[in-house]
DNA sequence: GGGCAAGATTGGATCGTTCAAGTTGCTGGA
DNA sequence: TCCAGCAACTTGAACGATCCAATCTTGCCC
């Protein structure tokens, strides 16, 4: 078992200080060249690697971010949060931030949690995915003075703090102008209950391109909570009543739904869901795809920019999302 | 602001000295009671946390334990790591872990990370997934006397580590099993090429069912890497020359592919997948479902037998996979 | 060659916790 | 009476890094 390396063993080796060394690794340009390339060369020798905790308790920062994991609900839109997840983690190792997670069953228990890491391990930020009108858990945040960025918009107030989002209304505007420009006119929209953001958005990319073509969107949308037969529900009963041409859909959940729906009643009907999951890829169903990778990216971006203290030229970052065809359309 | 709350202040407020405080939290038997109530009155009230950075120094432990995350593959396979690291997750929180994650693109990279973390977060131990037929991850770390749990058996030496797994080999025997009660006889296998341990145990379920039922297995199974084209290409050159009247996989990726050659075929023939993802359920696709909350637990627990010092009865546990059957059977 | 300033290096203090060794006060046996 | 033995608590030192202030080099100019 080879004997611990610390700052004071390269210090040895190299016969310079512990301080010297400790310039060399946080800041270079004050140490002359050839004693830096003695340290490097020590360091790389005896391979050494700064202790974490040591740094951490004299600088008060951890280099690590936080990520809260979430149960997978019904299984289909948990790829997502596992795509956002590996991007977040590898641009962060670049960074030299290193991700935690954590769970949270509800936000009064998701604070509670921040005040721990907070304090036991003292975490340089964190990272919040699907934030809501009226989110608690950013104003705990921002009225500490807490790093964090979110994924998703604040719906309340747009420049209240730094985050990423996917241009969902341009998704399905994209999603209906294809279908628009296939001849279809009475396009429906299959959504979520009006109040969330997201459903919100993602329902109003429909209704602009439908408005902007000089159709009449009214009659031609439902709304249910997310899930599929949620979706096959609601589809039947729209294809039944407003008799649609084609369909958009909020989510690949509720699309499969309502491309069961569709095979039922009126096979010809074309089908576009939003997020790309692995189900719609396995099933061919054409959806809204998002960036997540660059999402990811963009997320540690924001942080690191807030954190290093250089002051990044813009808060937030909106990315555009892109339609995959498959057979369904 | 309020000033920041450590050990001393708890101290001062108790009026004992740091090193009772300190006791009251790791060795509360050698307090006297009236005194430890005192202590845990003044945590209570100032919202004391111990700082792990300053404990961690101290103790060499940082209570941190690392998984892999991996880059969702065909994406079908990837909510099965997603639904695990959540559980994962959740109980190490209880058992007073909490969980950091990494990305890596091959095992020495893997292990150069194994050495980074070690170094400067001073982790306390490894799950590692996934493991294969002489691994050098498992031997790099068990030569340097890192604790650490595989989910997946160790195929060489069975005894050489503490792991947890789920029987795969039940599993297919069971599904296949299903299949003989229904009457079936020439029971298909579509799996793995030969040499990975996972895949080669799934087919030895099958195998085992079929002589046990007094079917020759022959020329039944085939051998592909994983995914749904390279599925449907086996399945659809199975059925034309081997007749099968039923289908067993090694995953539903494989399964999804077969059901596809089995409906541009010959449609009665029933398939039974591997994992219930969410693209099984979505679609109805039958197949064998893993306990991968209960598999991360029992990480955790062999984790902290380990950590702790407390020997465990077993270093390792093997969990019974469940059939749960959908349309396609 | 001496003085001086800029730059490079040094030693000591510090972060918050736990370990090791010490102090205090009390009990009980010779 | 005296002190060993114990329980309960206190004090000083240490973990490994960075910050701060002081000291030592070096180059340069007069």
């Amino acid at each position: 078992m080879p004997e611990k390396v610390t700052i004071a063993t390269v210090a040895r080796r190299a016969r310079v200080s512990r301080q010297t060394v400790s310039n060399v690794l946080n800041a270079p340009h004050i140490v002359r060249e050839e004693t830096r390339l003695r340290v490097q060369e020590a360091i790389a020798a005896l391979g050494y690697r700064a202790n974490q905790a040591a740094r951490q308790m004299r600088t008060g920062r951890s280099r690590l971010i936080a990520v809260r994991i979430e149960p997978t609900r019904d299984g289909i839109n948990g790829s997502v949060l596992d795509r956002f997840l590996h991007g977040l983690t590898e641009t962060a190792e670049t960074a030299g931030y290193r991700t935690m997670l954590y769970t949270a069953t509800d936000d009064q228990q998701e604070i509670a949690t921040y005040d721990d890491l907070l304090s036991s391990y003292e975490l340089d930020a964190f990272v919040l995915t699907g934030t809501d009108h009226g989110d608690p858990r950013t104003a705990w945040l921002a009225a500490r003075g807490v790093p964090f960025v979110t994924f998703g918009r604040p719906w309340d107030a747009p420049e209240s703090h730094p985050w990423v989002d996917v241009d969902g209304a341009a998704g399905t505007a994209a999603a209906t102008a294809h279908l628009l420009a296939a001849g279809h006119r009475r396009i429906g929209f299959v959504g979520w209950p009006a109040g969330s953001g997201v459903g919100d958005d993602r329902r109003t990319g429909w209704h602009r391109s439908l408005v902007a073509a000089g159709v009449d969107p009214v009659g031609l949308d439902r709304q249910t909570p997310d899930g599929i037969a949620e979706g096959e529900r609601v589809a039947r009963e729209l294809l039944d009543r407003a008799t649609p041409t084609a369909l958009v859909c909020a989510s690949d959940s509720l699309a499969l739904g309502a491309l069961q729906a569709v095979r039922a009643r009126t096979p010809a009907v074309p089908v576009i869901g939003f997020d790309d999951t692995p189900v719609a890829g396995a099933i061919g169903l054409s959806s809204v795809s998002q960036p997540l990778g660059e999402a990811a990216a963009r997320c540690v971006d924001l942080l690191t920019a807030v954190l290093d203290g250089s002051h990044p030229a813009t808060d937030h970052v909106l990315l555009q999302p892109s339609l995959v065809l498959r057979h369904t359309t």
